[in-house]
DNA sequence: CGACACTTTGACGCACTTCAAAGGGGGTGG
DNA sequence: CCACCCCCTTTGAAGTGCGTCAAAGTGTCG
């Protein structure tokens, strides 16, 4: 949906852009390269993760549907792969910053991009330090609210990718599934379908990493 | 990069702020208030947390001379405390952005200033999934770099302060210092001075999180 | 010198990981 | 259209790193 100024980017430097096709589980970009575009989510959902050493993968996000990503400056910070088949559109960086550099309207909205980029990863560290219930609790809700298709959802991610966003096991990630489902919080007519249907008691497990002070 | 414009807001800006004194523990802004200014640390340490309902708190970020903090939209992310007394420059966010509408330099700063930020807190959640001894061996390795004293440092901030920023308890910290003492990798002459008797060894320990792919 | 806060150490419990194997579910070939 | 296979998910059993609870050690400042 695209009105005043509300989603930057929108209209104007969209148009700028190239289209571009992937299929699941393709390579968009890779960690440590230069960084040439930016993109946008047209349809599909994508990840950004880094490698670990160990073997193990921490994903970054998830983007879906209107959402940014790969605005890092000069070098990648993270990998990134369609989760889904997914339709983008690659903007160039270096149009977007010849543009900023003229219009600080677009100058503002960069940063706007990367300060709601910076919230999400503040949030995400929140996430850390909770148990696998609280976690798994908040990233439903999380993604109830990003699909909003109200408390019926369709997870793009398969329990793996949840793991590695959660930084957890899949076999925790599956049993901590389960159990949210036994205790009557959830219903998983398949492994991917979840329906909320104890939103308020979700909300209560995710609200010790979110609310503060009360 | 440091290049000509490396330090962003410096001159110009920096002389519009008000310097202000905090001594050790002193509130300098609360999560949820509205921000009115942003910072850059004269001398000093700060720190930014959450307080979390279950009483624990986790702290986003360490702040020592010449970094900037506080410069959210609107509304504080986090609190923030001195660690040690500290002088900062307040800057009003007012001042700032209304340089920024018209200097689109002062917009592209106030941006690589958040980019920083949000490099700073992805590295903060890859610490998140590793083990204690990495975590701390990375944080002493950070605070090595960033206090440049060489490989002889003194912490300026306690246990406790060093567990919740790590995600651990202040006992596993301790434990986690005397092993990496009883390992030879450091020394512990007091319990704040730290010596990095093996650097390339920590390193390595750090490095799980650090290097992606190779 | 004594009080208090911080740090360290110890013993024990538990949540999550690890290792192992048994279900599903969807797609392809016969 | 069914059957088979592969991969994803679930479940089980055992191990372990970190948290919790408790107390002793250490440094600092009145």
């Amino acid at each position: 949906m695209s009105s005043g100024t509300a989603y930057p980017l929108s209209g104007p430097i969209e148009s700028l852009g190239l289209s571009a096709s992937f299929t699941r589980d393709a390579e968009i970009y890779e960690e440590n390269n230069p960084a040439e575009y930016l993109y946008k989510v047209v349809d599909g959902t994508v990840r950004t993760y880094k490698a670990l050493t160990d073997g193990r993968r921490q994903i970054g996000a998830f983007y879906m549907t209107g959402d940014f990503f790969g605005l890092e400056d000069e070098v990648r910070a993270f990998s990134a792969e369609a989760v889904t088949d997914a339709n983008l559109v690659a903007i160039k960086r270096s149009t977007v910053m010849a543009l900023a550099a003229e219009e600080n309207d677009v100058a503002r909205q960069l940063w706007v991009l990367t300060s709601r980029e910076l919230e999400r990863t503040r949030n995400h560290i929140q996430l850390m330090v909770e148990s696998a219930e609280q976690r798994l609790a908040a990233f439903l809700i999380e993604m109830a609210d990003r699909l909003d298709r109200g408390d019926d959802i369709e997870l793009p991610m398969g329990r793996r990718d949840v793991a590695d966003y959660l930084g957890l096991t899949v076999e925790t990630v599956s049993r901590t599934f389960t159990h949210l489902e036994k205790m009557a919080l959830i219903a998983l007519p398949t492994s991917r379908r979840i329906v909320l249907r104890n939103r308020p008691a979700l909300e209560q497990l995710a609200a010790v990493a979110r609310l503060g002070c009360q």
